[in-house]
This record gives C-alpha cells, sequence and structure tokens, in this order.
DNA sequence: AAAATTTACGCAAGCGCTTGCAAAAATAAA
DNA sequence: TTTATTTTTGCAAGCGCTTGCGTAAATTTT
C-alpha cells in the first residue's frame, strides 16, 4: 500500500492539513516544518494520489483528444499536444473514434463523467454538432482541430485549406500549365471542399473558366486516385496537371500514371497535399502543401489549457497558414 | 453541477446505497426499485463520478501506453490497444517519453501515484531496467511490447526480430544471391541485433561465411542509410543484395542506389522491415518483413486486463511471428 | 508589560462513491 | 400464528485529499 498523506503527518508529528499544505506550497506553515515535512516527503518518495486529489479539488489534469481516425497523419498533432499538455501538468487520452458517431458521443462522456478536464477534438468530417452542443451545454471545455462546429463558440483551430488550395494551383498556374485537374476526397469533408474553393478561386484569378471534368471526386483512397486517372484516360481528354488533395489519393494517382508509362513531371505536373514524409519517399519527390501540424498541436493544447486557466473562448480561434514545399513533381528539370 | 448519487437518492427517495447497487447491478435490492432507480437514472441522464467511484473502489480504468519516440509504426500498435482497451471499459493515456529516461520514470509514476492502474511499455533501446524494476516492486503492474527486461517477471510480447532477418537473408539466398549485405540500426537496440543475429543464421545456414564488411551499422536514419551505400562504393566492394533493417533506412539506402545510377532490382536485390505502407509506396515497392503490429497491440491490451484481473504474469509471453511479404525489389522480373 | 496583529497549526467537514453491518420488511417454515 | 430465514433497505464509516475556521503561539506595536 502506497504512503497517505495521514501516514507522513503521523511521523511529521503533525496534522494533516499542515502536509497537505506544505506539499502544495501554500501558506500557513513554519519553514521548519516545512522543511522537516518535505525531507520525509522525499525520504519515502510519497506520491499523493490523484484521485483523491482530483476528488477534492475537482480537477483531473487529463485532456482527452478525441480522433475521428488515428492515422498517421494525426500522431505529429498528437505527439504535439501531449508535449505541451505535460508540460503544463496535464495528460492525454486517447481516443480512436474510428469515425463512429456513438463512439464519439461515448468519448464526450469523459467530460460529464469529470474523468477528463477537457477534450480536443481532431479532424475531419464527424465533429457531430449535436453531440458537441451537448457536451458544451454541460459545461464541457472544448476545442477543435481541424474541423469546424459553425455558430456553436468554441475555440477552433485549423490550417487554411482554401489558401492551401490556393497556393498549390497557383504554383501549377505558374509553371505556364492551364489545364490543372483536381482530384479530391470527399466533398462533405470541409476541409476537401475548402481545398477545391482555393482551386476555384486561383482558377478565376487567372480568368480561366472552369472545367467541370477536371474536377475528380474520389473516396480518398489510393484506389480513388488510381481510379481518377484512369477515368480521364477512357475520357480521352488529359490533363497537364494534378493537384491532389491528400498524399494516399497521390500515390494511387501516380500509379496509375506510371503505369501508363507517362512521366512525371514531363507528361504531368503533381502537386499533393500533407508533408507526410510519403511525399519526400515518392519517386519523383512530391511538390507539397504542407501543414504545420505541429504548430497545430501545440495550439490546441495551449487554447484547451487556456481555457481551463478561465480564459475567454471568444477569442481563440487561429487559423495558420500552409505552406508550399516544391518537390520534383511539379517542375520540369532544366535542361 | 452534474448529479450526483445523493441526487438520484433523493429522487428515488432511497439511500446512496441502494442507488449504488441498483447502478452497479449489486444484489441487495428489490426489482422495483431497482427499475424506479434506473428509470431516474436515464431520465436525468446521470453518471457517476469516475474519480469518486475510483477512490473507493481503487482502481482508474486507466491504462499508460509509454511510447519511447511516437512514430508512424506505433500509431497502429497504439491504435489497437486502444480498440481493445476501450472494448473492456479501459481507456488510454499516451505517454512520449521522446527517448527520455527522465520522463519515462515520470510516467511511470503514474502508477505509483495511483493514476493509472497499468503501464504498457512501448519499444525501443528504452525500458531502463531499474525504472522498471522500482516500479514492479511497487506492484506496479506493466506489459512490455517489443522491448525485454531480462531476469524480471513482466508480460512480454514481441515479435521474433531473429526469424524476421532469418526470413529475409533465407529469401535472396533463395533468389541465389550470395553477396548479401545487412544495414542495421544501433547494436544496442535488442531487435536490432536480433535481426543481425537471424541474419548470420541464414549465412550460416546455407555454409557461407561471414563478411564483417557487409555488416553495416548505422544510426538509423535515412542518411544513415544513404551514408552505408556510399561507404560500400567507396569500398568498391558491392554486394548483391541488401537486407535493411528499419523502412527509413531503407528509403535512404534507395536514394543512394538510384544516384549511383543503379537499378533495382537488377543490380541489387533489397529487402526491408516493416510494412508501413511506405513499402508499397517505394519505387520499386519494397520486400520487406512484416511485423503483425495489429495483433501486437491486441495481444498486449489482452495480457494488460489480465493482469489486472489477476491473472498469473509467469505465463504471459508471447512471441509473434513475423511473415515476407515480397515485393519488386527483390526478384528479378522474368521475360 | 499589555494589547493588537500576524503566523502556525489542528480540527473537522466535505468531495462522490462503495460496502460491511444491522434493522426492517417480506417470505418461508414450523 | 409464531419462529426462522431470506431479502430489501438504510446507516455510517471510509477511500485520500483540501480548506475554512478557530485557537494557540509567536511577533509586533503601543
Amino acid at each position: 500500500m502506497p504512503l497517505t498523506l495521514k501516514d507522513i503527518a503521523r511521523m511529521a508529528g503533525v496534522a494533516e492539513s499542515t502536509v497537505s499544505r506544505a506539499i502544495n506550497n501554500k501558506p500557513g506553515v513554519g519553514e521548519e516544518t516545512r522543511k522537516r515535512i518535505l525531507e520525509i516527503v522525499r525520504k519515502y518518495n510519497y506520491q499523493p494520489n490523484q484521485l483523491a486529489r482530483g476528488l477534492a479539488i475537482k480537477e483531473t489534469r487529463m485532456l482527452a483528444l478525441i480522433v475521428a481516425d488515428l492515422s498517421s497523419a494525426d500522431y505529429k498533432i498528437i505527439k504535439s499536444i501531449e508535449a505541451y499538455a505535460n508540460e503544463q501538468g496535464y495528460n492525454c487520452l486517447i481516443c480512436n473514434t474510428d469515425n463512429n458517431l456513438e463512439k464519439e458521443e461515448a468519448y464526450l462522456q469523459l467530460l460529464s463523467n469529470q474523468r477528463v478536464d477537457g477534450a480536443i477534438i481532431i479532424g475531419g468530417e464527424l465533429a457531430n454538432k449535436n453531440i458537441i452542443n451537448t457536451a458544451l451545454n454541460k459545461n464541457g471545455l472544448m476545442v477543435l482541430v481541424n474541423c469546424l462546429a459553425e455558430e456553436l463558440l468554441i475555440p477552433t483551430i485549423l490550417v487554411d485549406s482554401a489558401r492551401g488550395g490556393y497556393l498549390a494551383t497557383s504554383h501549377l498556374l505558374q509553371q505556364g500549365l492551364k489545364k490543372i485537374a483536381i482530384v479530391t476526397g470527399s466533398s462533405k469533408d470541409f476541409l476537401e471542399s475548402e481545398k477545391l474553393a482555393g482551386y476555384l478561386q486561383a482558377l478565376a484569378d487567372h480568368n480561366l473558366e472552369l472545367e467541370e471534368r477536371y474536377i475528380l471526386e474520389t473516396d480518398g483512397s489510393r484506389e480513388g486516385g488510381y481510379d481518377a486517372f484512369l477515368q480521364l484516360l477512357e475520357q480521352g481528354d488529359l490533363p497537364e496537371a494534378f493537384f491532389v488533395t491528400r498524399d494516399i489519393l497521390a500515390v494511387g494517382l501516380i500509379d496509375a500514371i506510371k503505369m501508363g508509362g507517362y512521366l512525371i513531371p514531363e507528361d504531368f505536373s503533381i502537386v499533393g497535399y500533407g508533408e507526410s514524409f510519403i511525399s519526400s519517399i515518392i519517386n519523383p519527390s512530391l511538390t507539397v502543401v504542407a501543414e504545420p501540424l505541429e504548430e497545430l498541436g501545440r495550439y490546441a493544447a495551449k487554447y484547451m489549457i487556456d481555457l481551463l486557466n478561465g480564459r475567454d473562448p471568444e477569442e481563440m480561434i487561429k487559423v495558420l497558414e500552409p505552406v508550399l514545399k516544391v518537390g520534383e513533381s511539379s517542375v520540369l528539370r532544366t535542361g
């Protein structure tokens, strides 16, 4: 059995309350007694029981990280959140909802359970408004990362996907390319539709008219990317370049392009999205719109903890800028 | 303020203890009262405070997942652990030690803090024996994944890396190749040295003698892989094939090989390790020794929970078999 | 030296839940 | 009907910690 406050108190010959105050650096303890107590604490390596403490002061120092589908992209965000949170004395629960609403709901109950002090919701199409709203009404503290809950006043931090789409498309346009196709994931996904919007905006800014057939919506999988190219091939109307909104899609697309005997970037230029190291491993290395994932995570954690410290959520909305990282897939080698 | 047991008790006109028993399906509550109570519970969506419950019954239903360096390989294991644990009513804390002993120690204190019921330690060179031993002595429940703490009686689950090395090397030998180099990460890493052992065994079984210069120890990074090839190039003594023990290493090695104008697999056959989807994305697709990560995670979670349920740790050691997945990098195209 | 402050410390209640034990109620046995 | 038995329920202590409040001791002020 681990030692308790009572044990320490007995050893030090003082009351429990005194030990408590000494440990927590609260006023009301004489210098001498404090030292004596801390000495004993150290000697026996006493660790306060956090459950009891949490119960008494009503905080758990735990955060729930709710992820729609734990993927290789998310772990960087998570890592970053965890690092910051840990610095501030918080631990992080990992909650994979598998894109399952019931699971999401169950996890959000951690808030009302009082198992966690707050929840950070990361990603995708999910983020069901009803569920979140319910949690919100119960005073559940939440932060949204890369997803939106319109109307609801929740601190949100996201990467400007429209800007990303714009950057990617502009880059291709600047290479003198005009026939640019976009290969996206589900249009239900807010971020995906933003990327499309950026793409359209860039075209418009260059006075190019929209070609419906160059907008290819897929399921976001590798096969989806592969099929997208086949589809164009059948139509017999190939573009000069591709903006692909997900790295996995790009992999599939590139498979198909190579299978067709085409060269990148000679026959097709490509810009991808998301700087997983896939992009640098692929041959040729992929030009991508890179998101500042580490920063994303840090902000998320910071907002959460600010929230816990009573800061007003009103002002907490952050839009980070993606940057274009030029690789070999979009630029013709000179010479 | 959330409702408490007392609130429910008052509403139902019974004592708190009765409500408690009703909620937890314990005997000693009349059928009628039970129904009445549960009705109220549902109506108000009452959620027991887990901290209080934990304090009373001395369990947190939380597991710490201690990872040496949260990487893309680990998240699959984590995902799998989390899924199983969640099924069994446990939540998982994510603890990234960043390969830092102090952090590892701090995280293991979660055990003595009684913030978690058990810890699953995943990975690498770390797993400091002293620290673990201390935790063990305090009755900390632990499970090891893909790492070892010799002498200590701790449930362990790992993939047979020696077998992996053997499989990889044998495969190359079966292709009629004889001059096979191995590129490994740090030899301090138990798993890495096992892979080497498997490699050596395979050579021995084929009556090939060991060529020291074909054993290349690196820092495990992409650059490490790149440099390994350069080193051989300088020596002017190139092998016919490579067994590369980490996927990132393989990426670097392949970079270098291509840079040198060589072809894979025509000039060099390659077998990598770990079926991240890197292996299929790389061109040519990589032949790899694949580890059953999902299964690894599931076993880890299962052992942990078995342990919590009082099962004897003695019998808990599981060695999973890796399998060879043949890609294009090791087999000459016929025709 | 006495009075007024300040500081150090202990007491005890409370956080929300569980559980052993005893009392009360319902049921079975005599 | 009485007694014995079982079931239902409540009481109260306890899990390990925090904190408001009151008192004793130390310090400062007159």
